[in-house]
DNA sequence: CGTCCACAGGAATGACGGGCGG
DNA sequence: CCGCCCGTCATTCCTGTGGACG
C-alpha cells in the first residue's frame, strides 16, 4: 500500500469523524456513571431519602436505610444525587460528616469493602494481610478518637450477603457504642427484592430501620428520561424520535431498566458517529442491541480462567456431536481429552461441575438439571454461544489456540 | 413399589501467593 | 525473617434425589 493510499484512508476517517462531531454535544451525559441533575419520576423517593438523612444537619445519627429496586431503577443515581446535595450544604454549614460510597460487587470481598471505608476516612489499610475484625476495630478506634460521623453507602449489598453472610453487616450496625460520640449510618442498596430474607433477624431490624422501594420505569417514563439525556448529550436534529422510542421500548419491555436504555442509546450513537452519519435512527439502535450482547459475551470469554475456557469448549463440542444427550458426564470426558492435548492436568468431576454452573450464571451455557430416571440425574448442557464466537475470543490465548482445527 | 443410575451440590480441608506486624 | 491471616482455587468425601425400569 502506498503512502498516498494511506493518506486517503486517513483523510476519509478524519472527515467522517469531523462530520460525526455534529452528532455528539456532550459524551459524558450518556456514560453509565453519569448522575443527571434532574431525576424524573423519582420525587417521592428523593424526598424520603432526604427526610431520612436530614438529622445529619443537626449532628445526630440518621436511621439505617435499605433501598430496593431492580437494576436501572435509579437507586444509585438518586442516592448519589442526595449525597452531593448534602455535601454542599454540609460544607456551607461547616458540619463534619463523611459520606462513603462503595459498590460491593466492584470491591468484591468483605475485606476490600471495609478497606474502602477505611481509606475514605483516612485510614490506610494494606490490601491484604489483616484479619477482618482487625480492620473493623481499627476503623472503630479511629472513629471514636476523632468522633467521626459517617454515612456508609453499600451498593449491591445483596452480593455481599449472598457471598459472605451477614456478619459484617451485624458488626457495622452494632458498633455505635464503640464509636460514640461518632456514628456510622448504613445505606444498603439492593437489586434483589427478596434480599431482606437472607438477613438474620438481628441484622434485619437494625439495617432496615427505614425501607424504600424503587419501582421499575414504564416505557413512557423511559421515553422521557431518554429524551432528557439525548437533549443533554446529542445535538438537536441529530436523532429521530423513532430511535429514542425504540430504545425505550426495547429496554422497557424487559425490566424498565433505565441504565440499559441509556447504554443502548450511547452505543447506537457511537455507531452512527463511526459510520459518519449525522442522523441517529432506529437502524442504529437495532445494530446496537446486537453489539452490546456481543461485547458482553466476548468480554466474559476472554477473562475466563483457562480451565473454564476448556470446559466451555468441551460443552460446545459435546453439544455439537450429540445435542440431545450432552450431559456433564460427556462434557467431562471431552474436557479431559482437550486437557491432554494442551498438556494440562485435568480437574475433578466435582470442580468441572462447579465450573459448569459458573458458566451457566455467566449466561455462556445453560446447565439445567434433568432427570433421566433409571439413567440418572445430570445437567443438560446447552451452549449459548457459537464455536466461532468462542474461537474468536480465544485466539489470543496461546494455550487455547491449538485446540481448534 | 422399591431399586438404583449418574450425577448434584454441601462441607471440610489443603495448597498457594500475597502481605502484615513484630 | 517468622508466624499468622487473607482470598482463591481445587480436592476429597459425602449425602441427596426424580423417576424409568424391573
Amino acid at each position: 500500500m502506498t503512502t498516498n493510499q494511506n493518506d486517503e484512508i486517513l483523510d476519509a476517517i478524519f472527515s467522517k469523524a469531523l462530520q460525526g462531531r455534529k452528532l455528539f454535544q456532550n459524551h459524558e451525559a450518556l456514560r453509565s456513571d453519569f448522575v443527571p441533575h434532574h431525576l424524573p419520576f423519582r420525587n417521592p423517593q428523593l424526598t424520603s431519602i432526604g427526610q431520612i438523612l436530614a438529622p445529619i444537619l443537626h449532628g445526630s445519627k440518621p436511621s439505617n436505610l435499605l433501598i430496593y429496586g431492580k437494576t436501572g431503577t435509579g437507586k444509585t443515581a438518586a442516592t448519589k444525587h442526595i449525597i452531593t446535595k448534602l455535601v454542599e450544604t454540609i460544607i456551607k454549614k461547616h458540619i463534619d460528616t463523611k459520606f462513603v460510597y462503595c459498590n460491593a460487587r466492584m470491591t468484591g470481598t468483605e475485606y476490600r469493602t471495609l478497606a474502602e471505608l477505611a481509606s475514605a476516612i483516612g485510614l490506610t489499610i494494606p490490601f491484604t494481610g489483616l484479619a477482618i475484625t482487625e480492620v473493623l476495630s481499627r476503623i472503630q478506634q479511629l472513629m471514636k478518637q476523632t468522633s467521626l460521623r459517617a454515612v456508609f453507602v453499600i451498593d449491591e449489598i445483596d452480593y455481599l450477603v449472598t457471598a459472605y453472610g451477614d456478619d459484617l453487616l451485624y458488626d457495622l450496625t452494632s458498633s455505635s457504642d464503640k464509636i460514640s460520640p461518632g456514628f456510622l449510618s448504613l445505606i444498603g442498596i439492593s437489586n434483589d427484592l427478596q434480599f431482606k430474607e437472607q438477613l438474620g433477624a438481628r441484622v434485619q431490624s437494625r439495617l432496615s430501620e427505614e425501607e424504600l422501594v424503587f419501582p421499575p420505569y414504564s416505557v413512557e417514563e423511559l421515553r422521557t428520561i431518554l429524551n432528557e439525556r439525548a437533549q443533554l448529550s446529542l445535538n438537536p436534529n441529530a436523532y429521530t424520535t423513532a430511535a429514542i422510542n425504540l430504545c425505550a421500548a426495547l429496554s422497557g419491555s424487559e425490566h424498565g431498566d433505565a441504565r440499559r436504555a441509556v447504554d443502548l442509546l450511547r452505543v447506537a450513537a457511537e455507531l452512527a458517529e463511526r459510520e459518519g452519519s449525522n442522523l441517529l435512527d432506529d437502524r442504529h439502535v437495532r445494530i446496537a442491541v446486537q453489539k452490546i450482547d456481543q461485547d458482553r459475551v466476548s468480554d466474559a470469554l476472554r477473562t475466563l480462567p483457562i480451565h473454564a475456557k476448556i470446559v466451555l469448549l468441551a460443552s460446545i463440542y459435546s453439544a455439537h456431536t450429540d445435542p440431545a444427550r450432552a450431559s456433564s458426564g460427556l462434557v467431562y470426558d471431552k474436557y479431559c481429552e482437550l486437557c491432554k492435548k494442551t498438556g494440562l492436568e485435568s480437574l475433578t468431576t466435582r470442580r468441572v461441575s462447579g465450573l459448569l454452573t459458573e458458566l451457566d450464571t455467566l449466561g455462556l451455557i445453560t446447565a439445567a438439571v434433568v432427570n433421566y430416571g433409571r439413567y440418572g440425574r445430570t445437567k443438560k448442557i446447552n451452549p449459548e454461544i457459537t464455536l466461532e464466537t468462542a474461537s474468536k475470543a480465544f485466539e489470543s490465548d496461546d494455550a487455547m489456540r491449538h485446540l481448534f482445527h
